[in-house]
DNA sequence: CTTACTAATGCGACAAAATCGCTTTAATAA
DNA sequence: TTATTAAAGCGATTTTGTCGCATTAGTAAG
């Protein structure tokens, strides 16, 4: 199934492009200029998760915030880097820092999810 | 405020510590002897955390699971290990493995919550 | 430019996780 | 035994995310 263009995708992307941090489905939908329906804007952003253009993170609060796939990300296929969340603005970001991991044999890691919770540069 | 005991909260604390594992509310409710209520449940275990107990993984499905603190935890007053959740078993376990990281100057880190998914010893 | 195909959207219902308010119960100590 | 109040029960509620289905609209072929 072949992607199509439509306003949706473009402001979804648009939106989370600006802000240059992880969003939130209705952090989304609170910045958007047009009006997108909730099940939609999740549609989209699971679809750019399909297609390596975002990449999604659970956070302590229990919820999904996506990011841009950077370069170093579609590079390596995964997404081993720290995220970090600040209680005080809420925003999420990605951090360069790589996640460093062993684990006992046998065990496969598939994904890794590492956030930090904090305060951020700028509220402290 | 002082803690009573409770047959609700030994009931508890007996399940997760003979499974030996990190668990979640409905996973408790299902191997515990004595009906609670699922409210209680979740009152016990955030008192449990609060009381340094227990700890609270967000796992990615976006569910809390609750796992003993072991001496390591309470010493460091953190929990900065990795966990690992299995996707076939969809066991959650503590890993020994500490979580080493360094993040840019300004920011706090009050929590780490890391967690690998993948499949585990017993599932591969 | 039309037309056919079907991906994408809107909308409401639904599901799951977790919390909340309020009443009742029961653990603890005086 | 009694008073105090932490804890439990219960239903409602909130939040996050998904699903089914009818409708819309992007894309390419003719
Ligand atoms: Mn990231
Ligand atoms: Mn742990
Ligand atoms: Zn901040
Ligand atoms: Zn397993």
């Amino acid at each position: 199934m072949k992607r199509r263009n439509t306003p949706s995708k473009e402001a979804v992307l648009s939106v989370i492009t600006k802000a240059g941090k992880a969003m939130s489905q209705d952090a989304i939908e609170e910045e958007i200029a047009i009006d997108i329906n909730r099940a939609t804007i999740y549609r989209v952003l699971n679809r750019f998760c399909d297609d390596g253009v975002l990449h999604k993170v659970m956070a302590e609060d229990g919820k999904q915030y996506f990011a841009l796939c950077e370069t170093y990300d579609t590079k390596a296929a995964t997404h081993q880097h720290f995220h970090f969340k600040c209680t005080k603005c809420d925003t999420v970001e990605c951090l360069p820092n790589q996640v460093n991991f062993s684990i006992p044999d046998g065990y496969l890691v598939e994904s890794v999810n590492c956030v930090l919770t904090g305060v951020c540069k700028n509220c402290s």
